[in-house]
DNA sequence: TGGGAATCATAACGTATGTTACATAACAGA
DNA sequence: TCTGTTATGTAACATACGTTATGATTCCCA
């Protein structure tokens, strides 16, 4: 036996700095070379870990789910699970500039999965596990009284992966400068819609969150 | 004087088929080459109108973005303008396959917009249009009495364009399919919740359009 | 302690890119 | 018709890329 080392732990590695690149750079900018120097390293010792690039920006792709995972399966067993949803989407949201380079990773793999079969069936199943992440809540809220016996679990928890991808690509593009307290206001208001019809108090509320600041 | 061609009629020529060549090989895939074998002409002919790659980037935005705006501003004069609000975001839905093929076009430069500033600042011109067209409809929705007097506008029109970009993006990834009746009734679920609060009705109804099919 | 596999660096290869240079063809104007 | 400018094609150039090949170094294990 040679040398030994841990494959798992240098594969992690230039996944990390693949991230950082592209948070730098963009998916244009993620080169081997790139890579390779971000992690202290050399394109010899990057392709001893990867038989090929592509293999690399999935690697990337899946440490970038994993990187949020963690963090929304401890947010999930907070009750009332209507709380628990609003944390794991503001874990979700681009609150913070950690956060916002997730969301120029997540936009760079957009595009990717568009033209690249591999990209694409990752992000599918990234996105099956946070509808389903979603679902899995609106399910509980509803057995808790907090969301209308009516409302379909799954078109609900499609609409919240909706809104929430939207307010990233607004707060990516720095379009209209979205601060966090609107953010969460926007996720907020569209969560009031799915209350039992305790009604006109909450459909005031709903309008009221549109106001100016007052409701961040 | 020498041979005669009009000049802006052969950029477009060439930013048109920039386009062609985004929704069928990507951003990444857009080359000088492409382009100009896709436009029927060969380098040469290409680099005579435009000096760079990035000019021809722009003018590719600049054309994918007049041709939604034309068919807005004619569907813009709709009354009541609730009707033309609702009109002008089926504009912008990934409805059919060619809108499905702009919103490509879009993913791709978000992407760009985050490292290329020269695009960044063509992007924000862009959606400030969308969204200052989607407030000026929302501005005559309240004074014909279709939204709540207390309703932000600026406010309103940021969410309506979160959502259609939510919509977007799922649609582009084709993570869950979201067939046409559905993003209507996602959009129109929205504008129940800026209505007046004629009350337990509308709440009603906005619960209604996420039951299973039936609000499609 | 020495042999040998594992680790990593260096460098080359072939290809593709944006750009530039130059040659040819087409045509307006005198 | 002749001339000169415009339009377009062809080709070269320098660079950057992903990948592969080849050495050098490291250090486990017999």
């Amino acid at each position: 036996m040679g040398k030994t080392v841990n494959h798992d732990e240098r594969r992690d590695i230039f996944a990390a700095a693949a991230l950082r690149v592209i948070v730098q750079a963009g998916i244009a900018g993620l080169t081997v070379r790139a890579v390779a120097r971000e992690a202290g390293f050399t394109t010899g010792a990057l392709t001893h870990y990867f038989h090929s690039k592509d293999q690399l920006l999935i690697q990337a792709s899946e440490l970038s789910g994993q990187l949020v995972r963690d963090r929304m399966e401890r947010a999930e067993h907070t009750r009332p699970a209507l709380e628990a949803i609003r944390k794991v989407l503001a874990l979700a949201l681009p609150l913070t500039p950690e956060r916002r380079g997730y969301w120029r990773i997540w936009a760079g793999f957009w595009e990717r999965s568009s033209y690249d079969q591999e990209v694409s069936r990752v992000m599918r199943l990234r996105y099956d596990e946070w509808r389903d992440r979603l679902a899995r809540l609106l399910a509980v809220a509803q057995a808790e009284g907090e969301v209308a016996p009516d409302v379909d679990i799954q078109h609900a928890a499609q609409s919240l992966v909706a809104l929430t991808d939207g307010i990233g690509v607004q707060v990516l593009l720095g379009v209209s400068r979205i601060p966090p307290a609107r953010q969460r206001a926007m996720v907020d208001l569209w969560l009031e819609t799915l209350k039992d019809r305790g009604g006109v108090m909450e459909l005031a509320s709903s309008a009221a969150a549109l106001r100016p600041v007052a409701a961040g």
